[in-house]
DNA sequence: TGATGTAGTGAAGCAACTCTGAACTATTAT
DNA sequence: ATAATAGTTCAGAGTTGCTTCACTACATCA
């Protein structure tokens, strides 16, 4: 069992160490910018705490004695510490200082956001940042797992526990290894698309039906890169998003959009630095 | 101008490293004695003072951020310095620790008192005991100035701001170079005694007028030693305390008394240590 | 599915604490 | 001596922090 600590508070120890440096308790009081008065009962509460005498009564007068050093040391240290937490905590506030570890689909974070990104990082050098990018369903895994703070992903999924502001609505479209499209919809395909679980693969193959055309999957891959090399193979079409088609394709056909969404765990505190980054992200 | 510290309380760090180390919030509430009521409201202000989200809440329940880590480990730190403190107090409190300055006059420090004082510091090893011997006037002077903290004198100097109390009464006796003392008190004397200023000089000059002696002075020390070396050689008698007059002479007549007091500065803090040491001086 | 138990939060009331302002006392300066 | 200064005490008001009780969310068990 842990003895019973005093419950000693920074302000008393305050008490002490002005006393300690100016010249009279009056002087330490203004300083502290509180009445004399409640210098003298605070410091006499202090000792009463402590339960050890730590001043010498002059007449009226009371001055520390020498034996007190201990607890004055103590109360200087004290201060110390949270002065820096108070330090700490200002920049900690202000997205000065402190972990933000981030989300981001390979659209958003080589796309959309790459220079927002940087410029968040030459504001705030002294943030620790981490960038994630991985699917959408698994950043909303560590957005729910409290391992992500934010995240930028796919929008649709709705999850429980997860809090979803949308950012923007970004083109998805076709691309051939033939220049062009042909007018009959149903000679489309075959189709190279993301991976089967994918929001965006979900996205697209729903466009094609609504449009008439077949849905032949030929072969598949989450890597935007990979599916513009089997494109360009002519292993078949793909639906990406515009952005992350490359200029060897022509501008492509705009089939469906798919939002992009800012998430966050529902209900988790406000970390300031994720509130900066997330205004950032909003333009 | 110093910055406002947030004014943490012991308290409150207490809470925090609680409820990081138990299982849940109830029993860290139950560990340190408090209502989980309690726990919860003194963590939300605990958060409110530092102004740092601390907390992910999910649902209902708040745990402990990574981010807060600073803090966590703040608050472990001043908590071990608090009980460390703590410890200083109550071995302080108990006058196993701290620093003691006793004065004595010569005949109390290796007369009366010479067991007591090696019994107090066998039973308080880890006390730092400074003993000082000289005469009742140094001694009261540095009582009043603060220099030590208790001290056994004669009585009857009646000085402001120092506070006594009787230890015990002592015999000052007539010794004489010759065996015996005459019958006729007129004829008694010359003498060899404490120098001028000594109180005990004063009761022995006063206690010689009063028998009718001659008070006739021939050579003056403040040292018992060199007083009885005089009385050896045959240059007077003396009047000394009993129990400094040695075995050489015979048992003395006795002509007055003097009264050591135990001397304190008054309004001083009641050191525990002093106090101790005064009860044993008391018997 | 609902009943029950557990964890945590919130409101009301109360006791303890801590501040201010005023009156007071001792000490120092004029 | 008188005034000024430093520090204290006291009374009262405001704040803090705790307990109790009611309530919600979640989990478990039947």
């Amino acid at each position: 069992m842990t003895p019973a600590l005093p419950d000693l508070s920074i302000r008393q120890l305050d008490y002490l160490v002005a006393v300690s440096t100016e010249p009279s308790w009056a002087d330490a009081a203004a300083r502290i910018g509180v009445s004399p008065s409640a210098l003298s009962q605070g410091l006499s509460e202090l000792e009463r705490r402590i339960g050890v005498p730590l001043f010498d009564r002059e007449g009226r007068r009371r001055t520390l004695r020498p034996t007190a050093e201990p607890v004055l040391a103590h109360a200087r240290q004290v201060i110390a510490l949270t002065s820096d937490l108070a330090d700490w905590a200002e920049r900690t506030r202000t997205g000065r200082a402190g972990e933000l570890r981030v989300g981001m689909i390979d659209a958003a974070a080589v796309g959309h956001f790459t220079d927002v990104l940087r410029q968040f990082r030459d504001d705030h050098p002294e943030l620790h940042l981490t960038l994630r990018v991985a699917p959408s369903g698994e950043l909303l895994d560590e957005i729910e797992s409290g391992d992500l703070d934010l995240a930028v992903v796919v929008g649709g999924h709705a999850r429980r526990g997860v809090h979803t502001e949308s950012l923007m609505n970004e083109p998805l479209a076709v691309f051939t290894p033939t220049r062009g499209l042909p007018r009959d919809v149903t000679s489309w395909g075959p189709w190279v698309l993301f991976a089967q679980g994918s929001h965006t693969r979900a996205i697209a193959e729903e466009a094609l039906q609504r449009l008439g055309a077949p849905t032949t999957i030929v072969a598949e891959s989450n890597q935007p890169e990979v599916l513009r090399t089997m494109v360009e193979l002519g292993v078949g079409s793909t639906v990406l998003p515009v952005v992350q088609a490359g200029s060897d394709f022509g501008p492509g056909r705009v089939i469906a959009e798919r939002t992009l969404v800012l998430a966050r765990r529902d209900g988790a505190a406000v970390d300031p630095a994720a509130e900066m980054l997330a205004v950032a992200l909003r333009n």
